[in-house]
DNA sequence: ATATTGCCTATGGTATATCATGGTAATTTA
DNA sequence: TAAATTACCATGATATACCATAGGCAATAT
C-alpha cells in the first residue's frame, strides 16, 4: 500500500485561549513522514490560515534560486511576501501548534477552527466562513463543470 | 530533525544604542545548522539592510566563475557593489549582533529594527518603512497572481 | 447483539526552558 | 592611555514541553 502525502478531509478543532489548536492527526502523520514542518501564513486572496509542509516552501526557494535570477523585480516582491509572512509551527508532545495573533485575526478565528484539506496545501478556517465559503465554491464548480478536465477524464457522463 | 535552511517570519527586535540587535532565535539556528556566519549589506533597491548566510554568497561567486555566457553588464557591477559592501556579523553568546552605522543610518533605523524572512536572505527594516512597503508589495503581487510561480509549484503533482 | 477493554485523539493545566534585553567586564585598537 | 569594540552575566517575560484527563472508536470477548 503506497503513502501518500495529501492534506484531506475537514476537521473542527477547538481553539484555547492561548491559540493552541491540534492540529488534526492525519495531518501530523503526513508532516512526521516528511521530516519537516508545519508553515502557515496568512492567505493572499481570503480571510483564512493557509499551511503546508516545509519542503514545498523550500522548494519555492529553490526555483528562485536557480532562475539565475538574483536581482529580480518580481520575486523580491514574491519572497518578501511568502517567506515574511509564513513561519514554521511544530507541534507539541500532544500535536498541537499555536497560533499568532496576526493570523487568527486574518482569519477572524476566535475559540473554534477549521482545517480544510487541499492536497498539498490546507487552509484554516473560522467556521461561520468556511461554510459560507464552501457554498460559494460549490456553486462555483457547479458552474464550470462542463468544461472541468476531471468530468472529461475520470467521470464520464 | 531541520531540513530545511529558510528565513521566515516578521519580527520586530530592538536596537539599543550601541547598534546592538538579538538576531531572532530562528535564524541562529540556521547559521549554527549552516556552520557559517551571517553577512550583511545594504540593498542595492530599498533603504533596508540585506542578510544571508555566508554560503549564499559563496554560490553567487560561484555562479559567476563557472558561466560561460559571462553576466551581463550590469548583474557583473551589481555583484560588484554587493561584494564591496557585504560585511560578516558574528552574534555574540546572547545571540546579538552589532550592525554598523553605515548599515544603520542606510535603512534609517535608529532603535527599533524589523526581520523579514526572504527564504535564503532577510531583510532588516525600520519598522515605519516596512509597513509602507509591505502594503505596495501586497498590492503588487495581488496584481500579477496569476502568472506567479508558487500557484504552479503548489498545485504541480 | 451487547459489553468490555484498550488505544488514540483532543483538550485543560502547569512547570520549565528559552529569548530578548539591560548592564558590566574584558579586550582590542588608535 | 582613552575610546571603542567585543565578550560575558543577570533578569523578567514569554513561549514551549510535559503531565493528566476525558471522550470516542475499534477490536475482542461474552
Amino acid at each position: 500500500m503506497r503513502k501518500t502525502f495529501l492534506f484531506m478531509d475537514t476537521i473542527y478543532n477547538k481553539v484555547d485561549s492561548k491559540g493552541r489548536v491540534s492540529l488534526p492527526a492525519d495531518y501530523r502523520a503526513i508532516v512526521k513522514e516528511l521530516g519537516t514542518e508545519i508553515v502557515c501564513y496568512r492567505s493572499l486572496v481570503s480571510p483564512c490560515i493557509e499551511g503546508c509542509a516545509e519542503d514545498l516552501l523550500e522548494k519555492l526557494a529553490a526555483e528562485i534560486e536557480d532562475s539565475n535570477d538574483f536581482f529580480s523585480q518580481t520575486q523580491d516582491d514574491l519572497t518578501n511576501l511568502i517567506f515574511g509572512d509564513a513561519k514554521r509551527f511544530s507541534f507539541d508532545s500532544t500535536g498541537r501548534i499555536v497560533l499568532s495573533d496576526k493570523l487568527l485575526s486574518h482569519a477572524n478565528i476566535t475559540d473554534m477552527a477549521v482545517f480544510v484539506g487541499k492536497g498539498r496545501k490546507f487552509q484554516i478556517w473560522n467556521p461561520e466562513n468556511w461554510a459560507v465559503e464552501e457554498k460559494r465554491i460549490r456553486a462555483e464548480v457547479l458552474k464550470k463543470r462542463p468544461v472541468l478536465n476531471w468530468n472529461k477524464t475520470g467521470e464520464k457522463n
